[in-house]
Formats: structure tokens, C-alpha cells, sequence
RNA sequence: GCCGAUGUGGCUCAAUUGGUAGAGCAGCUGACUUGUAAUCAGCAGGUUAUCGGUUCGAGUCCGAUCAUCGGCUCCA
């Protein structure tokens, strides 16, 4: 007899062997039904695996995350099924199940069209309906490998070789499908009620194990529900988040736009869009400021040499934008990608004792990086953009109180602009086994990371580890937030480094006279302006909170008779510092003008006439409350001037977050 | 850079199998002087992204380039 701890913590025999679906069945019918698997110790084992010891036990089922993705998983053996029945030449790759949903990747030597996937989506719900059971079978190395073989699924054997030696190799068969899988899987295809094929034009490409040195297969994506009314809940969700993709309203919203002849990942921002970042600017000088931050305006293009010192020009050449022709010229420039080495010639411009230190250097930072074609995205990935930069120099000791100080200047801007609740954090290491894209030694590396992970820990950050996502010349933490269409990005980023200064040549003389390298912190606090505005026009949907809408307040005159009330109500309110003021003084009806600035998304519209004329009112009109009715324009001009001073978010909640 | 899709007036979209580029909104002009999400009428606006080819004839077919979008890789 085996104890086995269930979720709510109680215990109960069962014989050795028993499987987690007898399991599920002994909890309840209705588990057993609803059952697609279980964490037994923090692994996620299959209904189909059998227990020989005691263990804690949680059964899953489509309600949790682990559960959803068994689902998904199951949902891509099916969409691989459809495709092999379809189009038999085709090679597999993988089918992961994903956040969101599921996908699989094909060798096809023409990849599929629109109306393929079509087809195959077809096929799938045929091959769902067939009930089929799901059977789970384990093959010893060299039979797996010759059933690949047999089969004519060369990525499979390749798959099977990269396994370790004692790896236990398992199969799942539905129908004529086998595919070679850890699981866990369903026990049947029935409980796949809702899928559905996404591609936007056709297929995607993916390159066979992520490497862009392999071939390149079609990956198509899915997604799976157990009820058909989620999945339009789903379809509907998407459709309504893709309203507010930044690269479609920032457009219609005229805060950038692109111009062919100027070229690609060169966005141009046009008034309204200057407006916003003018003011995230102003807030982030000022900020940084108050906390001690010093700003440096350094060039913009440097000679190699300056590169050839930090780094640059060994790891990060074919990213930059290169003056001249080394090979003819005596001097070759290049745009600046970061702002490190510039900020570093700071410090070293002049000698610094240990009582100099922490310097805090900010600076607003435009950088030049030379993105390849294909990876460009509206405001997003530019190739020209501006940066919130600083550099921190400081000691040892001080290491930890600038890295918390840090941490909390950006949970500040966070907070501030509402987006406290949509990042994630990430500990990004380095890649030991892929060298040659790091400076420094294996030990500082390690060191390094060591001392940022005990940092984060302390600090109390819930954060995710990714190998590989390190600068080439330390570890980071990245604030990732997610775009309309889910995908991630790195909006803001801390970086330890102890290497760079060294290479510097950047000193301090110490308490007993000798000179120390300074550890040096690399920062932004609200990222890159481009990148940040785009995330807050998907967060607000264009409605920006009122201290940083381009226009705060529109006056509205019912007819020209009143355009000198209404010129006077302006006037009022620049004399008070609300200069982000309009009027509309078409000779169109009010109806046609509230419409208007509605769409525009303007925090306060006020309309004036004859009654607002003789009262000394303004009609308001607000984003957050809707019709206020007529308020004095001097009590408006208050709250207004409040609203702004606090950075108030409330009024966007109200009005935006549904 | 790679895979796929797309490109028609400022915007959204039409234009049978290749056969005269059209509409709505926006703009301009005029009338209306308007009270909380679209007043009416008229006018103007396009070498169909660019370049080249096939054809009697190309928005439509073919090629190249550029740009935009989705995905991969890379990245703030």
C-alpha cells in the first residue's frame, strides 16, 4: 500500500500501481471524467502513469494552467493528424503546447496557403469527432529510432538522438498517428470541443530548433477550448485587443506615422505624439533629479576606437550604423547603439576619490542600432530611438543600496503610469556554453550573477531566469510587458557590470590610497520613450491620463458668437499653466464637434454658449464622468490643475479599463 | 536576414474572365448660427507604392525593388 496526499490534504491508500486516473476516479466520478493528468511532486505526470510510492497528489484538469495545456498539447497531435492525412510528404517537427494555445511545426516544400489551413482545420474537427482513443506506448532507443526511420520522420530521430541515453522514449498513437512524446496527453480526442487554426495569411516560418542557421519549417498555431462559447469569447477578446494595437490607433490617433522614402524603423512622431513623450521626459529629468541622478549630453557618433574599447565593435559591429570604409578611410565613425562608453569618458575626465561615489549619470539618449529588415514594429523595434539612460558608478559596498534604489525609481515610474500590473520581471544570465558573445571571465559571470539573484531575493521580486539573455557584458533584470497581440517585450532594463570598467580604465582612489575599478550599474527607468508610448496606447487605448494627453482640454463654442467666451476660457487656462488647450471653432453643430473630440479621446470637453457666457461656466464634458453639466471655470481649472500635479490615473480607469 | 500575406485619392473600401479607376468619410467653397456622438449643397483630389516586362490594351498577369502586417531569429 501507497499514502498519497491529495490538494486539500487528505490521505488515502491506494494499492501500488495504481494510476493517477484510478486516482482521479476514487476522488469523484465527476474527476475522473474531467481528469486529463496530475503534478505528483512538482512533476506533471499523465493519467496513463502509475504510482509505486507515496506522494502528494493534484489531480489537473482544464480549469488549471498545467491542465490547459495538456489540452493544448493533445489539440497540436491533432492538427499534425489532419496534416499527415492531407499532405503525407510532410515532415514533423514539434507541436509544444504554448500560453495561449498550441502549434506545430512542418517540413513542407511549399508551405501552406490560407486555404490549406482551412482545409486541415476541416480535418481536425472530422478527427475529433471520430472519438479517438489516445494510446501511450515505450520503445527502447533503437526501435524508436527505427520506427522514425520507417515512418520517414527524419526530425524525429534527430529528436531521439539529442535524448539522453537513459531517457525513458515514449509514443502516442491516435488512429494512424504516432508521434514520439513525453505527454501527458488525453485519454481521447472528444474533450477537444472548440479548436481553431490561427495564421494571418497563411503559415509562419520557424526554424528547426529556434537556430536561424537551420531550415526554416512552417509552424502553424492553434487554439483549443472545451466549449464552443469560449472560444468566441476568445475570438472576441482578440478582436477587441487588436483595436487597440498601438501600430493601427497610434496612427489613427496621428501620434506617429511612417514615410516610405524616409525608410524603415524610422517612425516619425507627429505633434501629438512629440507632445506625450515631451511630457514623459520632462517627468523622468525631473525625477531623476530629485534623486541625484547628474545629466551628461554626450555625441551621438564616435570614432571605432571608442568602440573598439567598450566592446562594441567586437560583439556588437553589424548592429550599428557605420561612417566611412575602414578599409579606405583613415577615421571610421559609428552611431552610437548605447550610451555606456560616452558616459564612462565622463567619469573618466575627471580622477574620483571613493567620497565622489555613487555618481548617478542620466541622460535622455538617442541610440542608432541597425535592426535587420524583417524586425522592425511600428514604435516598437525602431531603428532610431531614445532612451531614459543612466549609468551608476559606485563601490563594492554601495552596490546594494544604488540597486534597490534603482528597482524602486522604476516600481515609481511603473506605479505612476499605471503599469505596475502588466510587466513581469526577468533574470536574464548569460549562456555559459556560447562564449564567444560575452566579455569577461566564467567567474565573474558567475559572481556577478550570484550577487544580482541575492539583490533580487532580498528585494522581495518575483521574477523568472532565461539563459542566454544577457548584455554581452553582464547579467540583467528586464521588465517585460506584453503587447496586444501577446508577445513580449523588454521595456526596461538594470544591468550589473563589473567588467567594463576595467577596460575603461574607470578608477577611484580608495580610503587607503590605492586605486579601485567602480562596479558600474546600467539602467533606463521608463525605458525607451517609443517603446513605453506604444505600451501606454495599448494599455489606455488612446485615452492617455490626463498629464499626458496631447490635448487636455477642447472648448467647443455652440455657434461663432461665442468664439470670444470661448478664446477668453483658453486664455484662462494657459494663464493658469494648462497649455495643452484647443478650441474648435468650425460653424459646425455641437453634436458633430463633441463627436469629434470624443474619438480624440480628450480628457475634458466643454462646450460654451449663451447660458456658460453670462454665468462664467464651462459645460463639461469629461472622459471619466461623461455630462458634468455647466462647473466655474475656476473650480475646473483647479481640479484640472490637481489632476495633472497628481498624475491622477483614476478618471482613465473609470473611463477605459472595462 | 528568413517564411508568408498585403500595397488603389488623407482614411476605409469598390472596380466581372485583363477593356473608360468609383463610393463614403476627411478636405475646400457656400448656405445654415446651431445646446451634448455625424446639417445641406457644390467643388476638388489618384501616372493604382516604385521600376521594368508580357499584351492591341494592365489596378488586374510576370519580375525586381521599396514599404506595411503576422511569424521566426535578433533585440530596448
Amino acid at each position: 500500500m501507497i499514502t498519497i496526499c491529495l490538494k486539500d490534504g487528505v490521505k488515502k491508500q491506494f494499492d501500488e500501481g495504481i494510476s493517477i486516473l484510478e486516482i482521479a476516479k476514487s476522488i469523484s466520478e465527476g474527476l475522473g471524467r474531467e481528469a486529463v493528468g496530475a503534478i505528483v511532486d512538482g512533476k506533471v505526470l499523465d493519467l496513463r502513469d502509475t504510482l509505486s510510492k507515496d506522494a502528494n497528489v493534484s489531480i489537473l484538469t482544464w480549469n488549471d494552467p498545467e491542465g490547459k495545456k495538456v489540452y493544448r498539447h493533445t489539440a497540436s497531435h491533432v492538427l499534425a493528424q489532419s496534416v499527415k492525412l492531407l499532405f503525407p510528404e510532410v515532415k514533423l517537427g514539434i507541436g509544444p503546447a504554448t500560453d495561449e494555445g498550441f502549434y506545430y511545426d512542418f517540413d513542407k516544400e511549399v508551405p501552406f496557403t490560407a486555404e490549406d489551413i482551412e482545409k486541415i482545420e476541416m480535418e481536425m474537427k472530422n478527427i475529433i469527432k471520430q472519438n479517438l482513443d489516445i494510446e501511450r506506448f515505450e520503445l527502447s532507443r533503437e526501435e524508436a529510432i527505427k520506427l522514425m526511420e520507417d515512418r520517414n520522420e527524419p526530425y524525429k530521430v534527430e529528436l531521439i538522438n539529442d535524448l539522453p541515453q537513459d531517457a525513458k522514449i515514449t509514443f502516442f498513437k491516435q488512429g494512424d498517428y504516432v508521434d514520439l512524446c513525453a505527454g501527458p496527453h488525453l485519454l481521447n480526442t472528444k474533450p477537444l470541443k472548440a479548436v481553431k487554426l490561427i495564421s494571418e495569411g497563411g503559415s509562419s516560418g520557424a526554424y528547426w530548433k529556434g537556430n536561424e542557421k537551420n531550415k526554416m519549417l512552417s509552424r502553424i498555431y492553434g487554439v483549443v477550448f472545451t466549449k464552443a462559447s469560449d472560444l468566441e469569447d476568445y475570438l472576441f477578446r482578440r478582436e477587441e485587443a487588436r483595436k487597440r494595437d498601438h501600430n493601427k490607433l497610434g496612427r489613427e490617433l496621428r501620434i506617429f506615422t511612417t514615410i516610405d522614402m524616409i525608410g524603415q524603423g524610422l517612425p516619425l512622431l507627429m505633434p501629438h505624439g512629440a507632445r506625450i513623450i515631451q511630457s514623459l521626459q520632462r517627468f523622468v529629468e525631473d525625477e531623476e533629479e530629485k534623486r541625484g541622478y547628474v545629466l551628461t549630453k554626450t555625441p551621438y557618433f564616435a570614432k571605432s576606437d571608442l568602440y573598439k574599447v567598450s566592446g562594441h565593435w567586437d560583439h556588437y559591429k553589424d548592429g550599428m550604423f557605420i561612417l566611412g570604409d575602414e578599409e579606405k578611410d583613415q577615421d571610421v565613425f559609428a552611431l552610437r547603439p548605447m550610451t555606456c562608453p560616452f558616459q564612462f569618458c565622463v567619469y573618466n575626465a575627471e580622477q574620483h576619490s571613493y567620497k565622489d561615489l555613487p555618481i548617478r549619470y542620466g541622460e535622455t539618449s538617442t541610440l542608432f542600432r541597425n535592426e535587420s529588415s524583417g524586425e522592425m514594429h511600428g514604435l516598437i523595434r525602431t531603428r532610431q530611438f531614445t532612451i531614459s539612460e543612466g549609468h551608476l558608478v559606485c563601490t563594492k559596498e554601495q552596490l546594494e543600496n544604488e540597486f534597490k534604489g534603482v528597482v524602486e525609481l522604476i516600481k515609481y515610474m511603473m506605479t505612476t503610469l499605471g503599469i505596475q500590473d502588466d510587466i513581469t520581471y526577468r533574470f536574464s544570465k548569460w549562456d555559459s556554453n556560447d562564449r564567444d558573445k560575452y566579455i569577461g571571465d566564467e567567474e565573474t559571470w558567475e559572481h556577478t550573477q550570484s550577487v544580482m539573484r541575492e539583490l533580487l531575493e532580498e528585494l522581495n521580486i518575483d521574477f523568472t531566469e532565461e539563459e542566454g539573455e544577457a548584455a554581452f557584458y553582464g547579467p540583467k533584470l528586464d521588465i517585460q510587458a506584453k503587447n496586444v497581440y501577446g508577445k513580449e517585450d523588454t521595456i526596461i532594463t538594470v544591468q550589473i557590470d563589473f567588467s567594463l570598467a576595467e577596460r575603461f580604465g574607470m578608477t577611484y582612489i580608495d580610503k587607503d590610497g590605492s586605486k579601485k575599478y567602480p562596479i558600474v550599474i546600467h539602467r533606463t527607468s521608463i525605458g525607451c520613450y517609443e517603446r513605453t508610448l506604444a505600451m501606454l496606447i495599448e494599455k489606455y487605448d488612446g485615452a492617455f491620463p490626463t498629464w499626458l494627453a496631447p490635448v487636455q482640454v477642447k472648448v467647443l463654442p455652440i455657434s461663432d458668437k461665442y468664439n470670444d467666451y470661448a478664446n477668453k476660457v483658453i486664455a484662462e487656462f494657459r494663464n493658469n499653466g494648462i497649455v495643452k488647450v484647443e478650441g474648435d471653432f468650425r460653424t459646425e453643430k455641437i453634436g458633430y464637434k463633441i463627436r469629434e473630440a470624443r474619438t480624440e479621446r480628450i480628457p475634458y470637453i466643454l462646450v460654451v454658449g449663451e447660458k456658460e457666457e453670462s454665468d462664467g461656466t464651462v459645460s463639461v464634458r469629461s472622459r471619466a464622468n461623461g455630462e458634468e453639466g455647466a462647473i466655474k471655470l475656476d473650480d475646473l481649472i483647479k481640479r484640472i490643475i490637481v489632476e495633472i500635479q497628481t498624475k491622477d490615473l483614476s478618471a482613465v480607469k473609470n473611463s477605459v479599463l472595462k
